[in-house]
RNA sequence: CGGGGCGUGGCGCAGCCUGGUAGCGCUCCUGCUUUGGGAGCAGGAAGUCGGAGGUUCAAAUCCUCUCGCCCCGACCA
């Protein structure tokens, strides 16, 4: 490609509205421009990227054995409704009505369309297992869209549907895709882990999430210094067992006391007051779920995670209690909740069980009691695995450590089981000529998301440090003095020659100054740089400098186009 | 939806408090000089100051309403 004709606005000055460095560069290297807030224009650059991670998703898809299909974007409401999640969904779901008034959607997933093609089309366990997959724009009305690339409301995803005749077989279906997944990001060049995931309102019984490692992930995960646990912080469990039971005596119950705690609300504030540690205080919050009032118990020291709470619950949503709702139950401000007394389904975290002549609020203005007491003085109605992980809690698994970072999710794979084939009766028969439902998985790849991505992941202050695999252009070069014709003659011969290998060359024949191509090419990231200039042919060589090193090299022009080759393909290999 | 911030040539911003000729840098165009890390000089193009209403002799500036965008939170792949 020359530049000269191509279309590759870069800016030198960051663009106020972007916050994260991928999003900054994005726009300042020409691959995207914003149209409206989470709606982007893909320029030819960054589509050349965005074809790149599609064409490896492609290849790893296809030699897992799913087949490419493509369904529309506009869904009717019926199928929705079917499911359930026209209501579910809620308003991230783009509704519309079309000209017969007939409620649409714009398709922010493909279950639903899935599984009333395959319901329709697969009746004998002879069809089964089949996994079918699209690349295909998806809408999702993103309550606050954000970081670019990173959260969009229209944006390019890859939507996989597995379908089996039993467990095993979609065990197999997802171990699958959870290798072809690995493949996948690993050719793209990326540093990414795949971590234990909540399934979230795809639903299902289990997933994983493929996390890019970067600082600025929106995603917190934790995992294993020594086994091969990773979880989303959300996600992962706390390992608990029961502790030896209490021999020394030293547990007896005390009497319950009252304590006046005159404006002292947070647990800071009490635990100060008291002269007491974090551990010895029990945290009651109120919250809402789908219509019900319920109390979660957990120790001072820990939070709560709501989606474990959602999850124990077997709901579709919790929420915090607002100030009224708090003061209505507890007959007390926000800040002196306890358990004790509340005509309430009281659940709690399993370190609450432990506690002994523990701290808790009194239900009453400016009140603590002490020496609370399970059992004398409340009853837990269910107990359960409630709090977030924190650094000193040990590995769920094997018992050791555990570290925490930071994750960009660029793709999900679930278990979904039979939730969506039962309710939209996606049945077969089986050998015996019983009639079940189809065992489903789904598996996502956010491709735009995925280059943006690597970005945060490769990046240094001149601009992007793009993986080979999935840079616009795998070679530029650079000719300094558009009117030397040795200079010109020169790089159109290279750029020819591997042109001609099937290379993606960019050569910057723009009759611009040597400065701004350098700065260019730099904040492009194409992956190796070729200067030809005056000084150099002089003594009959040209520049190579690789993006990602420091250090550039002379080679002999003419044995440039060769040594070029050689340095993509050394690239690529060290890569795979 | 709650909190905060911002809308002024293509981009980044000043001007607004205290009303009175719409400005700066970059970009873009022309010419000359320059030419290995975002050149210099000279000339030039480009803005209904987000929109609507109001106050006023006079509004980018003050008031009211409204639309859009960004950030934090809630929420969510």
């Amino acid at each position: 490609m020359r530049y000269s004709k191509f279309f590759l606005p870069t800016h030198r000055e960051v663009p106020s509205e972007a916050e994260i460095i991928s999003h900054q560069l994005m726009l300042r290297a020409g691959l995207i421009r914003k149209l409206t807030s989470g709606i982007y224009n893909y320029l030819p650059a960054g589509l050349r990227s965005i074809r790149k991670v599609e064409k490896i998703v492609r290849e790893e898809m296809n030699r897992a054995g799913a087949i490419e299909l493509l369904m529309p974007a506009v869904q009717p409401a019926e199928l929705w409704q079917e499911s359930g999640r026209w209501e579910y969904y809620g308003r991230e779901l783009l509704r519309f009505k079309d000209r017969h008034n007939h409620d649409a959607c714009l398709g922010p997933t493909h279950e639903e369309v899935i599984t009333d093609l395959v319901r329709k089309e697969i009746h004998s366990y002879k069809q089964l297992p089949i996994n079918l997959y699209q690349i295909q724009t998806k809408f999702r009305d993103e309550i606050r869209p954000r970081f670019g690339m990173m959260r969009c409301r229209e944006f390019i995803m890859k939507d996989a549907y597995s379908f089996d005749a039993d467990e095993k077989g979609a065990e197999k279906s997802y171990e699958l895709m959870y290798e072809a997944y690995n493949n996948i990001f690993r050719r793209c060049g990326l540093e990414f882990r795949a971590v234990e995931a909540d399934t979230g309102s795809i639903g299902g019984s289990f997933s994983h999430e493929f996390m890019v490692l970067a600082k600025t992930g929106e995603d917190q995960i934790i995992n294993c210094s020594k086994c091969d646990y990773a979880a989303n912080l959300e996600k992962a469990e706390v390992k608990w067992e029961p502790s030896e039971p209490d021999t020394s005596g030293d547990d007896k119950m005390e009497p319950i006391e009252k304590v006046e705690t005159p404006n002292i609300k947070t647990v800071e504030e009490v635990t100060a007051f008291l002269s007491i540690s974090p551990e010895q205080l029990v945290k009651t919050l109120i919250f809402r779920s789908n219509g019900d009032v319920i109390a979660a118990l957990v120790r001072g020291d820990h939070e709560i995670n709501e989606i474990k709470l959602k999850n124990l619950l077997g709901t579709e949503q919790v929420e915090l209690a607002d100030s009224e709702l708090v003061t209505e139950i507890t007959g007390a401000p926000m800040g002196f909740a306890g358990p004790s007394g509340l005509k309430l389904k009281i659940v709690a975290d399993h370190a609450v069980k432990e506690m002994k002549n523990f701290v808790t609020g009194g239900n009453k203005q400016d009140l603590h009691l002490r020496n609370v007491n399970m059992e004398r003085d409340f009853q837990v109605d269910l107990f359960g695995d409630l709090r977030t992980i924190t650094p000193s809690d040990a590995c769920p698994r094997c018992g050791n450590g555990i570290s925490f970072g930071r994750g960009i999710e660029v793709g999900h794979i679930f278990k979904l089981g039979t939730k969506y084939s039962e309710t939209m009766d996606a049945l077969f028969l089986d050998q015996q000529g019983a009639e079940k439902p189809i065992i489903m998985g789904c598996y996502g790849i956010g491709v735009g998301r995925t280059v943006a991505a690597a970005i945060e992941q490769n990046h240094d202050d001149e601009g992007i440090i793009f993986p080979i695999p999935i840079a616009p252009f795998e070679v530029v070069i650079l000719p300094l003095q558009m009117h030397e014709t040795e200079v010109l003659e020169a790089a159109e011969k290279i750029y020819e020659e591997l042109s001609e290998e099937g290379l993606d060359v960019l050569i910057d024949d723009r009759d611009m100054r040597a400065g701004i191509k350098f700065k260019d090419a730099d904040l492009i990231g194409t992956p190796i740089r070729v200067t030809l200039g005056t000084r150099n042919l002089k003594t009959g060589q040209v520049e190579m400098k690789i993006r990602a090193e420091s250090e550039s090299l002379l080679i002999p022009l003419q044995d440039a186009s060769r040594v070029i080759k050689e340095k993509v393909k050394e690239l690529y290999d060290s890569i795979k």
